[in-house]
DNA sequence: AACAATCGTCCGATTATCGAACGGTTACAG
DNA sequence: CTGTAACCGTTCGATAATCGGACGATTGTT
């Protein structure tokens, strides 16, 4: 027996499948599926009925999920996982009226982000007043390499990682203006120099998204904060000129404040 | 036939009980103890260290958690679980415009909210422009008793339920206004005949909401509307007379969207 | 009434999980 | 640079937790 994993079966000593299959579980619940069979969460999870029976029993039991005539569905305590890693955050107090007051100095909106894999998760959101052309929520994701805050925290990362990034990233020309792999590395140069991400229309036409840094007294870069706007709103100079200062002293004021 | 459990020790044959350890796990992290050395969780979840080393090691192998110098934190990743709540509500497409355009139409906040146990538990929001007064993101609870999201839905439950929920729910004199359960079950009358509820700074001081019951087309509850706004800016008749008819307005839209 | 498609339950077989014990690393102090 | 403290990593036999095939019960349908 090798101590190392890696061979097929992957049965690895110190992995909990039980723990991951369950969490599987969870996740089989999506928008195609929004309620399922107890047979049907079986197949869906390659689990034997007894067994797909085991994890709904114990996922009832703790209040995750609810059974409505034969269909099992989550219940909203589900959110209750993600909010211990918001909580773990702890933006609400301290983060938010800053963002708010960015949001309130720009009429923009202003959302907070962080890097997982090779994509940006919003974690915080003000949002500006009318329809929302992109209606992010907390939670949901965008490619980094195509946005301000997934540039400005690739910017922040060591060699090693950031190679792995790229590396691991499906690069795709989302727009006319769209920049592949080595225009990324040119602009992160950029990035790291000037401090801030401007991208203008790469993820979408007619968008522009600034984004900075927000740094601990370590200088470790903990999040980003971004504020999109139309083009027709504003103008490439006047996000440079008017926007970034806004902005970065906005981070400063974070940086003052974070643990 | 004893087949129930109850006994002192619990070990029922059909609880994945790693399964429900290692979500304790996720959920032991908070805003006191946003990372923690491995005998941390160990002893914060009553485990040994070697069951809390496998329980982050999966954790992390799966990329919930991240390990920045013995300390294990929760990684964005974790939204994805309470993500697939939220898919599986799917509301984005459909309800978020109609929820937008109540907003727009009343000038106010609008919230869409279920009932989770005692609690209502917010799971879209359309905010109002300016400073928000309570930040409610989704995901965020507020004791049903007290709210008129909660109220509504606590109308819509059947008799046994609702006794439920009365019995297991704390009441709480939140201001001078709050109603006890008595005069909360003379209050869920009414609104069973209004088909809406308003609260009159029962939650807190200063602040009025309003919510009405979205149904699905076999007329059970989904979930509640809301808006909520300052005693200041608007009287209870002006509520009841110009707010009600576009909020079940948006219910009935909604109606006829659901599956 | 027979059928199909579910779910619930049981129980011996299997293996996943457990934890005590030991060894290693780092940090700090004398 | 020895000693101590506070961590973490690893191992391995013991044990309990989990598995799943088989059968029975239920429900809705033709």
């Amino acid at each position: 027996m090798s101590h190392q994993d890696s061979d097929g079966t992957g049965a690895d000593k110190e992995f909990l499948s039980t723990f991951a299959r369950g969490l599987e579980v969870i996740r089989s619940f999506d928008t195609e599926t929004p309620s399922m069979t107890l047979s049907a969460v079986a197949e869906k999870n390659n689990l034997s009925r007894a067994a797909a029976r085991r994890f709904l029993l114990t996922l009832q039991k703790l209040g995750y999920v609810s059974q409505d005539d034969k269909k099992f569905g989550l219940t909203a305590k589900v959110l209750e996982l993600g909010y211990s890693y918001l909580a773990s955050l702890d933006f609400s107090e301290t983060v938010t009226p800053i963002m708010e007051e960015v949001s309130y100095q720009l009429g923009e909106s202003c959302s907070a982000l962080v890097l997982d894999g090779v994509d940006i998760v919003y974690v915080a959101r003000i949002p500006r007043r009318g329809l929302i052309p992109l209606n992010l929520q907390i939670g949901a994701r965008l490619p980094a390499y195509a946005t301000s805050g997934g540039r400005v925290l690739m910017a922040a990362l060591q060699a090693p990682e950031l190679e792995d990034v790229i590396e691991k990233t499906h690069f795709e020309q989302l727009t006319a203006y769209t920049k592949g792999p080595d225009a990324l590395r040119a602009e992160l140069q950029k990035i790291r120099s000037d401090g801030y991400a401007i991208v203008d229309q790469e993820l979408e036409l007619g968008m522009r998204a600034l984004a900075v840094p927000v740094l601990d007294r370590r200088g470790t870069a903990r999040f980003a904060l971004n504020s999109s706007s139309h083009v027709s709103s504003v103008s490439m100079e006047r996000i440079a000129q008017e926007y970034v200062p806004i902005m970065q002293d906005a981070a400063q004021k974070l940086t003052d404040i974070l643990p």
